[in-house]
DNA sequence: GCCGGGCATGGCACTCAGTTCCCTGATCGG
DNA sequence: CCGATCAGGGAACTGAGTGCCATGCCCGGC
């Protein structure tokens, strides 16, 4: 329940995919779909494959993992995403460690976008199996975690670094799993991009952006200098006791973004 | 992996306590601490106990679940305290949804606190077991969730109600486990209470009083004023473009807060 | 005091996930 | 042509979790 042996990791993408891996995959859906996945065991599922049992757990260390194939791969590649600080000089944006790990979060969408009727059949089938739904808390941990780990490095020596760090990290997983169920509910017909950038940019808005964290002498010049005039000035009038929120969305209002 | 039969439910929490369930906690602690987890089969648990090897299964439905003795007691207790909306006149606050959330995380919280020792030797056991990590996400979900359910009913109606509900009972959730897992570094030496007081705070002062949910009438003319004459107030004057958090930080400063 | 029906417990056997060990066959370099 | 390496297959084993039934205990009824 850790993790993948992946034997064919070495290469890319694009590596020449074994096709044993794909037929367990396939045989097992098969099967799970019409039986029920509990009701399946690991060697009707090698049966149908054609394939000897033992070679079932060398590509998946337990059951559960054959419902989430790709899930591996895409840790890694959000790892990768979040490693990759050289290249913040050519995107906008990406200085924001909020927007940064907003941006990783769509890796993962990106990896459910890509295969829409599998990502369904997968949702309703982690909708009803409770080992599936706990499988993927572990899974769903491990992206929080990268993400909490990425934050606490950009927020290391700030006050209560490391607690900001966890929170926006499960903000941001909140609202993109928000999003994506959204989408995977309606069997992938609406925008699941919109939906996801949608969820996403609720917390950027409560959570707001961070410039002050690159450094202090780094001021909003770049691309979020483009909507505001740098010598404007806003002045705010609350009653003292008043909701925070609230004179949050007062000063956005006035800073002219979409309050929600 | 779900629910425990717990023949003794019928009574409260000072119920006849069967002595079958706290022997098998025990002798099942003992043998891990000393041997490990995986290491330690039931049948050396039972055998340890004194009792047949059926009667573990009846308690625990999983080797799992009797690491995690309380914690069905423990949601309970949560989801009881989310349901009293009844209450709501004596005590100040409670009106706020998500100061609600955060005194339903308290419940666990003093959950963890009752039996320290107990608490710190999980903790250090769930560090290292990945099974038992994935187990404690599966109930840390049902905890969010009921906390999200309740948020959910709090801002139904609302636009991106349930996006924002998933949101703020996720930060809470991290906020929380993020103050606990302080605690339990520190052997149970530091104060659980105020580390976690502390986290919540955080979160609430990012997420803000909401009175505007319990109706628009609602005036924060109770608990709160105390605080903060009512006709006093801030004014605030910002650069365009500054970040949010700064804005907020000044807000607070002015309101006579403490900003972190 | 005796009887019968729950009810908690124990014991046994079974299924199935996951692992260990070893065999087989193909591919490839020398 | 030979030997090394390695993907795959297969049998047997461990251990978690379940179903079934026997046993013994308590308790109210007769």
């Amino acid at each position: 329940m850790s993790e993948a042996p992946r034997p064919d990791q070495a290469a890319d993408a694009t590596s020449p995919k074994p096709p044993m891996r794909d037929s367990l995959v396939a045989a097992a859906f098969q099967l799970f779909l019409e039986r029920g996945y509990e009701q399946t065991t690991v060697d009707e599922i090698v049966a149908l494959a054609g394939v000897g049992r033992r070679s079932f757990f060398r590509y998946f260390p337990s059951k559960e993992d054959v419902v989430f194939p790709d899930h591996e791969r895409c840790l890694a590649e959000m790892n990768d995403f979040l490693g990759d600080d050289s290249g913040q000089g050519g995107d906008g944006g990406a200085d924001d460690p909020v927007a940064r790990v907003c941006d990783a979060a769509r890796v993962v969408l990106r990896m459910y976008a890509e295969n829409p009727t599998f990502s369904v059949q997968r949702y309703r089938l982690t909708k009803k199996v409770p080992g599936l739904r706990t499988y993927e808390l572990s899974v769903v941990w491990r992206y929080e975690r990268a993400l909490a780990e990425y934050l606490r490095g950009r927020f290391a020596g700030r006050r209560d670094g490391t607690l900001r760090a966890d929170v926006i990290a499960a903000a941001v997983v909140a609202a993109h799993n928000n999003g994506l169920r959204s989408w995977l509910r309606s069997d992938g017909q609406s925008d699941a991009s919109a939906e996801v950038d949608h969820a996403l940019a609720h917390v950027q808005q409560v959570f707001g952006s961070d410039p002050d964290l690159v450094g202090p002498a780094q001021r909003p010049t770049g691309k979020s200098a483009k909507k505001t005039a740098d010598d404007d000035v806003v002045v705010v009038i609350s009653r003292r006791g008043a909701p925070m929120w609230r004179v949050v969305q007062e000063v956005e209002t006035a800073l002219g973004r979409d309050p929600e």
